[in-house]
DNA sequence: TCGAACTGACTGTCCGGTCAGTCAAAAAAA
DNA sequence: TTTTTTTGACTGACCGGACAGTCAGTTCGA
């Protein structure tokens, strides 16, 4: 097929998904973000399992691309943009990543699912650990900073950011000020530490908010 | 009916859902749980969903016994207790965090399953608090730490856990350990402060060892 | 005997997947 | 060039299985 049919068919996916989450997710839901027939993606994909595998192939691609340079000056902007674009509520994704945690969640059943979504996890933490560890370099984080352990404290903080706004509501820009807060305190060599309840960690999300 | 009916019944859900997770829940799996067959549960229920929910009911009254009154002398034991409660391996449960991901996701959908989970997030989150300012108050915690934020930031960082251990099999175990680290760190008045910081707390390791 | 508890058989619906066939454009033959 | 064949893309109609929920009827204890 086409690169074109092929993305027409992805891109139907993503908003199928969005309209209607993972779990009532059809085939018809997502022919009909398209101007093709259900049986039209069956020939192109080998069923509704492979579309999604996919699609969550493709959703890779875009998250690598955007972690992959983060934008700011410093090490401490850098941290920030890379946390806060997974815990900033977009309007244009708000069932997305709901959607994204109904994945999550089914990735116990799922190896392919699992296999895909520790992709996320590994790159998310790698562009945490990297960034941090220019930060500790450069003397902008304190030297006894470990980025190894504050890229996963980072990254398990974001999954619970996004897990918690998506069960319970929780605002996520709470979460985005206690990870502000964090990497000003725990991190920052220059800032004077004020404890109190700041910090709080969290991290999470897969696939970011397209 | 009898209670005994009931709790057999909502004994089976439970079981059956570690069996075969919420997204592939039947009524005859949790019949096949019983010694009654699938239209007893209907007479009983009015059907699936207002049984999950009086089940989630069940599961809230159990956890909050549980999180009542933490066992452990100081504050700072009853916290670790608290939280490691939730964010270790129990080999009863292994698929029962798995389920309980899958309710979450499905949270956004479901009002009732939504309130339902609020109202174990702000017990934990309340319980959480409640220990913290104990802390506080006993000089356990430093003057400056705001139970609130803590609260918070610990109830974001289980949830981070869970999901986190569900989706991509990152250990507990490390997440318990980190946990372990930023009470130490962060929280307790009379450990040393690991960076250069000031007199308050930092959170530098935050992330801890994992 | 009355009614609550319970059951087996059944129904309606939904959905993933299949299939025979259409169609247009490319390739091959004339 | 014109005609024929092939092929890839696509479609409407259909199939079969799964499952929530129903119902007429049975069992059994009070």
């Amino acid at each position: 097929m086409t690169t074109e049919t092929a993305t027409q068919i992805l891109h139907a996916t993503h908003s199928a998904l969005c309209k209607h989450g993972y779990a009532e997710l059809t085939m018809q839901d997502i022919a009909d973000e398209t101007d093709l027939c259900k049986a039209s993606i069956h020939y192109h994909y080998d069923g509704k399992h492979d579309l999604l595998v996919a699609y969550l192939d493709h959703l890779y691609e875009q998250f690598e691309d955007r972690i992959a340079e983060p934008a700011g000056e410093t090490p401490a902007e850098r941290l920030r943009g890379l946390v806060v674009a997974l815990v900033t509520d977009r309007s244009d994704a708000p069932a997305f990543q709901t959607a994204l945690l109904e994945i999550k969640a089914q990735s116990p059943y799922d190896d392919a699912f699992r296999s895909r979504l520790q992709r996320f996890d590994h790159a998310f933490t790698a562009a945490v650990r990297e960034v941090v560890a220019e930060g500790v370099a450069d003397g902008t984080f304190h030297e006894e900073v470990d980025p190894d352990a504050v890229a996963s404290f980072l990254t398990t903080y974001v999954n619970g950011a996004q897990t918690r706004h998506a069960a319970v509501g929780h605002p996520l820009d709470d979460s985005a000020a206690a990870v502000d807060a964090y990497i000003d305190e725990a991190l920052r060599a220059d800032q004077a530490a004020s404890t109190g309840g700041g910090p709080s960690s969290e991290t999470a999300n897969v696939g970011g908010t397209e």
